[in-house]
DNA sequence: AACGAGTGCAACCGCAGGGCG
DNA sequence: CCGCCCTGCGGTTGCACTCGT
């Protein structure tokens, strides 16, 4: 699939490597003047001899306004860590959950401090090998959301009780694009946190299917009676 | 002061998946 | 249904900076 790629069209007229401060100012603007995505026509209308990945990588992990620079504070590594213990390695899911954090920041914050943790754990040699083995082995078993599409209706069950218009579809992919709306920005948080009638009425409607079913109720017990988001993060 | 090793982070690359004609 | 195009993600690379010798 080359059209992706930085390799597209003429690549020797392409400029590659550190982002001028110009380059910046160029992409700002453009961004500002057009808004965010359409990034295929960005490198155009910015003026930019750079591709599209390019510009849009930077404006993402560096441009883009709110974004924190600096150290992780430790509420954030904490959070961090009990956020890769269920989703593994879903940066971009991982980097949501971290207001101001981008999943480049969060992957090389991650690489870095499994690093060190790897380098401390070699020096300590009176731990036998299978029992670092065995723990490394439980903080991998990882919840990975299944792509799935479904109906919206089901989605807004508080709205929808019932209805079965399948007509127009949603993914899991649109759910998990945070900013874009309230309602559904946190659902699998909301969906956890909810301990009401409308997940039973999602399990009733056959929104998880079997396997998902059997995943959440044997191998990944989610929360015991009355016990909140933060309680069941607060086990890891 | 010089140099090599280690570290952090920005940027690149390849790929998968969704949208659309 | 199929193929093309676009977007976004995760892994990897490369470079600049820091630190120790």
């Amino acid at each position: 699939m080359q059209s992706s790629n930085c390799v597209e069209g003429s690549s020797s007229s392409l400029r590659k490597g550190a982002w001028s401060q110009h380059e910046d100012e160029l992409l700002k603007d453009c961004v500002q003047r057009y808004g965010e995505g359409k990034w295929h026509l960005v490198p155009q209308r910015a003026g930019l001899k750079r591709c599209r990945k390019s510009c849009r990588l930077r404006w993402l992990n560096y441009l883009k306004p709110n974004i924190k620079k600096g150290d992780f504070s430790e509420d954030e590594v904490d959070l961090m860590i009990k956020l890769h213990n269920l989703l593994g390695n879903r940066w971009s899911l991982i980097a949501g959950r971290l207001p101001g954090r981008t999943s480049n920041n969060v992957k090389n914050y991650w690489n870095t401090y499994m690093r060190s943790k790897e380098h401390s754990s070699k020096k300590d040699k009176n731990k036998p090998k299978e029992e670092i083995e065995k723990v490394e082995k439980s903080h991998h078993e990882v919840i990975k959301p299944q792509p799935r599409t479904f109906t919206k209706p089901l989605l807004e069950v508080n709205k929808f009780h019932g209805s079965n218009d399948n007509s127009s579809k949603v993914t899991m992919n649109e759910l998990c694009e945070g900013e874009s709306s309230s309602r559904t920005s946190n659902w699998w948080e909301a969906f956890l946190l909810d301990d009401n009638e409308d997940n039973n009425h999602l399990l009733q409607t056959g929104f998880w299917d079997e396997q998902q079913l059997n995943m959440t109720t044997n191998s990944f017990d989610f929360f015991s009676e009355g016990q909140t988001w933060s309680d069941f993060l607060a086990q890891f």
